[in-house]
DNA sequence: TCTGAACCTGCATAATTATGCATTTATCTG
DNA sequence: CAGATAAATGCATAATTATGCAGGTTCAGA
């Protein structure tokens, strides 16, 4: 059976999966099957799953509330990147009743917040972020004296080598 | 038997699942059912998968190629379209001396913010808005814990939108 | 207090998606 | 050319996710 199976013909189908999922009309695997069978790609369900890995695409409600897969903004379907550890974003932490305010370097405060959220340190409540600072707010009504001294504990690093690498496969 | 579950809770809980996705630790609905456990919120995969949806989570790979659940950014995830209420934003409320610690979707704190400086509550006198988390000032030195009750009294959006997902995007 | 609408959930199960394994075809290399 | 290696897929099935239904709660009114 001589088949006409390329390279070429498969990035060509992944193109063509890309412009239905602009479109929007791709609700699942199989509307994606039977769309590419109209375009003249005859696939199976299994491929389609991987030509959605591939490119990228992701499962979520449209404007109506349907499913729908959609395409993110970047090329690089990954959205995390490698992260440091929060204690080298700390500068500097300086405590005001209840509230903890740490300087970080520029542009890292919003990471460090997200990091501090998650942390696991039951005595905070939150955070606000700007450019180079955090706020950390302490649910004791005094509570930033002590979250201070709890923020500056944390364990510095040496230098890891972060997790690099972008693709799946 | 799981117990008193209130409105705020489930806020707090989501509010907890958001966190917890931003950490990149969630590759999956039965993950973040334990996850939440260990926070306290008891819940079934079924209530996780509906979560996930409403915070508008999507699965895709990570850096090392694993499936994870991850938030876009404060782009366009889950505000933009219509001006939501405020209650909608609202995810979870806690009190801390002169502070009110408001929790919101990802990118919804500066909206709510802006909302609630023109709310015409009295007893604010200002606020500030990172990403998720709006900080507002009460006038009364230790008035967070009433200005926490007045800001979960918010009436909820007219739900008539119960069309099915909660038209977001 | 009673009533109804709107929520929130768990359960059970349908619906979908992800992937190990085997097969086929295309590329290289000596 | 023979053999090795990589790519692309289908199949079958495991793994995961979505949702109809029913029961329990909450809250605003009458």
């Amino acid at each position: 059976m001589a088949k006409v199976l390329n390279s070429t013909s498969v990035s060509a189908r992944r193109a063509k999966a890309i412009s239905l999922i602009k479109a929007g009309v791709v609700h699942s695997q199989s509307d994606l099957v039977k769309l590419l069978k109209k375009a003249g790609f005859v696939v199976t369900q299994a491929t389609a799953s991987r030509d959605l890995d591939e490119v990228g695409a992701v499962r979520s409600r449209n404007s109506v509330g349907e499913l729908v897969y959609q395409i993110g903004s970047s090329s690089d379907g990954a959205i995390s990147k490698s992260m440091p550890l929060p204690s080298d974003l700390i500068l500097s932490v300086e405590p005001s009743g209840n509230l903890a305010v740490v300087r970080t370097p520029p542009g890292g405060a919003q990471f460090l917040a997200s990091a501090l959220d998650n942390s696991g340190i039951k005595s905070i409540i939150g955070t606000i972020a700007g450019d180079d600072t955090v706020l950390v707010i302490s649910k004791k009504s005094n509570g930033g004296a002590e979250l201070a001294k709890e923020l500056l504990s944390f364990p510095k690093s040496s230098s890891k080598s972060t997790i690099k690498g972008k693709g799946r496969k």
